[in-house]
DNA sequence: CAGTGTGAAGTTGTTCACAGCA
DNA sequence: TGCTGTGAACAACTTCACACTG
């Protein structure tokens, strides 16, 4: 791993961190048709980007490609599975069981790639008490009872106007990061890691660029 | 508006459009507690970014701000809402109605964004023919008898190894943008926006920075 | 020579500094 | 003084150019 390639902070960019997936979900692909060994300028062709950005790109993982013949695909999933924390299986608490919230306990990618969701919690008496895919969803009063230790993530899909106010009670049950799909950017310690994730922003783009052609 | 804050191509950058939601949002919380006025270092500071981007990201619209009292907020709503694209609603095909594509079609948030989803595809027996919230589930083979002409947008919401082929099916029928879910990135003629919103690429950041700390 | 890996150049986006205003 | 609006400085990211390798 080459030292130019890090930056100061050690951290890798984020706009690199968005495309490994992209990545993985390619090499995947491959791999179902039987390919064994691939090269960034093949991944660039197919994916409609610069190959030097797949380079860079993957020379942030442990992985080192061989001269003319590129990378071998079995490994460079495995590499960037584990990069990307993939593999390791993150316990997640979810809030707000409305149309999103409800969408995402439905969804089983997630615990493919690490996030597995063991509790929901919302206020309204309609879903407290229930079961969605196996995950009990609690009044969000029982919150404090719950072991915040092993649960480190919380997810956030509930009402706008709740999410400052749901984002602070996690933070003082000591919650290290917050998925927040709702469109307010919520303010929280530092520490705490935030990942804002609004549809309705890519909405917003995709409008803006058909309009501009 | 000024000339220097326009790229060349005339094209707003993406991060501002990014975040011009999230203002949005802030606003008609802001209009709710019965502001009138409000200003870009109030909005900085309550969402903890910089002032002067929001200022900058600001006049990308037609807004002007008044020295020391700041933006009305009621028009400000108002064009933002406009420059989003938010007050036109446009019409939208669904594909693959798993459990994202079920979850879309369930959110009723899109319909307040701008987005309607008039009909699904699907090729799954189990679902083609019943409805999801008013909207009606076809078999993929019936695309053809549809009107492209009203409907621009297509949302992607199929399995990974499916994606290309339908992309490729609707680039066909004339389609005009398309909404990727799916983590690959699909290749299509140019002129076709793609707009990829990979739940997945966002648990990868921030997996990777609640590692890095 | 087709491919990796990397420093340098170029581009895009962000932050700073300050002019102008009420 | 507290705000908008903007050019200039800065930082981040991308693309280019090229040395190197089997």
């Amino acid at each position: 791993m080459s030292l130019t390639n890090r930056k100061k902070n050690n951290q890798v960019p984020e706009p690199a961190l968005r495309r490994m997936p992209c990545y993985l979900a390619y090499l995947k692909l491959a791999q179902k048709e039987g390919l064994k060994h691939i090269s960034s300028t093949l991944i660039a062709r197919d994916m409609g980007v610069d190959p030097t950005q797949v380079t860079k790109d993957l020379s942030y993982t442990s992985i080192v490609g061989k001269t003319r013949v590129g990378y071998e695909v079995v490994p460079l999933i495995q590499v960037l599975e584990d990069f990307l924390g993939f593999t390791v299986v993150d316990e997640a608490y979810l809030f707000g069981v409305g149309s999103l919230g409800k969408a995402l306990l439905h969804d089983h990618g997630l615990k493919q790639f690490g996030l597995k969701v063991v509790a929901a919690f919302d206020v309204d008496p309609e879903v407290v008490g229930k079961t969605i895919e196996g995950v009990p969803i609690y009044h969000f009063e029982e919150l404090a009872t719950m072991r915040a230790e092993t649960v480190k993530i919380g997810i956030l899909t509930v009402p706008v106007d709740k999410a400052q106010e749901v984002a602070n009670r996690l933070v003082e049950v000591g919650i290290k990061a917050l998925w927040n799909f709702t469109p307010v950017r919520i303010k929280v310690d530092e520490r705490v890691v935030v990942q804002n994730t609004s549809l309705y922003a890519h909405l917003a783009v995709m409008f803006n660029r058909m309009k501009a052609d």
